[in-house]
DNA sequence: TAGCTATCGGATTGGCCTATCCACTTTTGC
DNA sequence: GCAAAAGTGGATAGGCCAATCCGATAGCTA
């Protein structure tokens, strides 16, 4: 696909051999699979038989399971980022609103490790996080968009979406194949609790520093399982 | 090897010895509070630690978690099955409801153990289902009387509830300390967008042998690691 | 109190996981 | 073609987990 330019290092700190790169197209596309199968709980082991590499190849390649997840997920982010913009576009503010949330949710659902993707934080994934923060810009504007026609609620916060996305991450794992279209019902009552005017006040959202936080420790979580935690 | 058994047998199919009483005890209030933190995924050795008991005699009195699940959560469903009739017992079906929804969804809050019970099924666990169905039964006349007053949308279902349980279960074990009051805001919007007039139609229910189906396999997965499962 | 037996709990087995090491193979540049 | 560099994957260490075995221990009953 890009032939220098992978992670962090740089545009092209080093060209990779060709069978090196091959093989790390293949780890991706498998860790695409995994992931969308089994979530991001999935193992770097089961990533590696998939791809039919080594394990060592598997932990050269990234070191980390953050290293993978962003490889993996940027690109999805990045069309995350794209409904958003897509939503903007749309003449209603409203309608376009309503359509991204289900078009994010549904994206969830078709991928259970960009459901979790969607709910935990990695500071180290750099370009997963550059989409995720520009995605997050597009959609204060596209809230802004849809309160000043009235038809948002107006004690809606942008903090909302992530307990929305917590929430529908929720039903989405929990139903996996048995129900895959529960999503949509939990969804569609979400969105019609979010049309003015409201029925009553809400409590307080969260707010965004603990919010982090949470996103955080459940991204951390993913990494390395706790290496002591006893009583 | 083990004569009598203790709880689905019967009251007193064989007294245990008083020491084994005990540590009993010990293990299911070691459980409560294990499970109360790290949710059913915790592991018997973990729980058996916190007991201060040996692992044999962990699986000894609980050959499966699924029996230890039972033992602790019985209860605990019991109190759930009461808040039903609590709620049933309001002159306002309405406000018992609502109270009703709230109540259960901070259960799963202040108990992540509870929380993945709610969302799961464990068939051996035969106290833990019966509470559970007289739970199911008082709900249903619940729904009817508030949907009676015209307060409760004409098109609820009763998985509706199994599904916003999924969905705060995702939103509790997500945010755990860092944002704990958060499920809160979640809930409001749900119960918002169940009053009557409904704003618009939902998609179809997912129907009960789908959502029983998939709580079904979520409680297994809790029971024994996948044995096998390659590709 | 004495002996029988239920019960205890550490050691152990076998599985899966993360992560590293190193002898062998492939690619590349000349 | 050929050698050096880059890359590969199996073996392996160390950890946690479910589950079983068996010598030691503690409770019960006569």
């Amino acid at each position: 696909m890009n032939p220098g330019a992978q992670h962090p290092d740089g545009p092209a700190a080093q060209p990779l051999r060709s069978d090196a790169e091959r093989n790390r197209e293949r780890i991706i596309a498998a860790a695409r699979t995994v992931f969308a199968r089994d979530g991001l709980s999935a193992s770097m082991a089961s990533v590696a038989r998939e791809a039919g590499v080594g394990i060592a190849t598997m932990f050269r390649r990234f070191p980390t399971k953050e290293e993978l997840v962003d490889a993996v997920f940027s690109d999805r982010m990045g069309a995350y980022a794209d409904a958003v913009a897509v939503a903007l576009d749309d003449p209603d503010p409203w309608n376009g609103f309503v359509g991204y949330i289900e078009a994010a949710c549904g994206m969830q659902a078709a991928d259970s490790g960009f459901a979790d993707v969607l709910t935990m934080s990695f500071p180290t994934a750099k370009v997963l996080e550059q989409r995720r923060s520009e995605a997050y810009e597009a959609m204060l504007r596209l809230i802004d968009r849809a309160k000043a026609t009235g038809r948002l609620r107006e004690d809606f916060d942008p903090s909302d979406l992530v307990l929305i996305h917590m929430a529908n991450a929720g039903v989405v794992n929990a139903t996996g194949d048995a129900a895959p279209d529960a999503w949509r019902r939990v969804v569609a009552l979400f969105v019609q609790s979010l049309e003015a005017p409201a029925r009553g006040p809400l409590p307080a959202a969260p707010g965004h520093e603990p919010l982090y936080k949470a996103m955080l420790r459940a991204g951390q979580g993913t990494a390395t399982p706790p290496p002591g935690k006893s009583s």
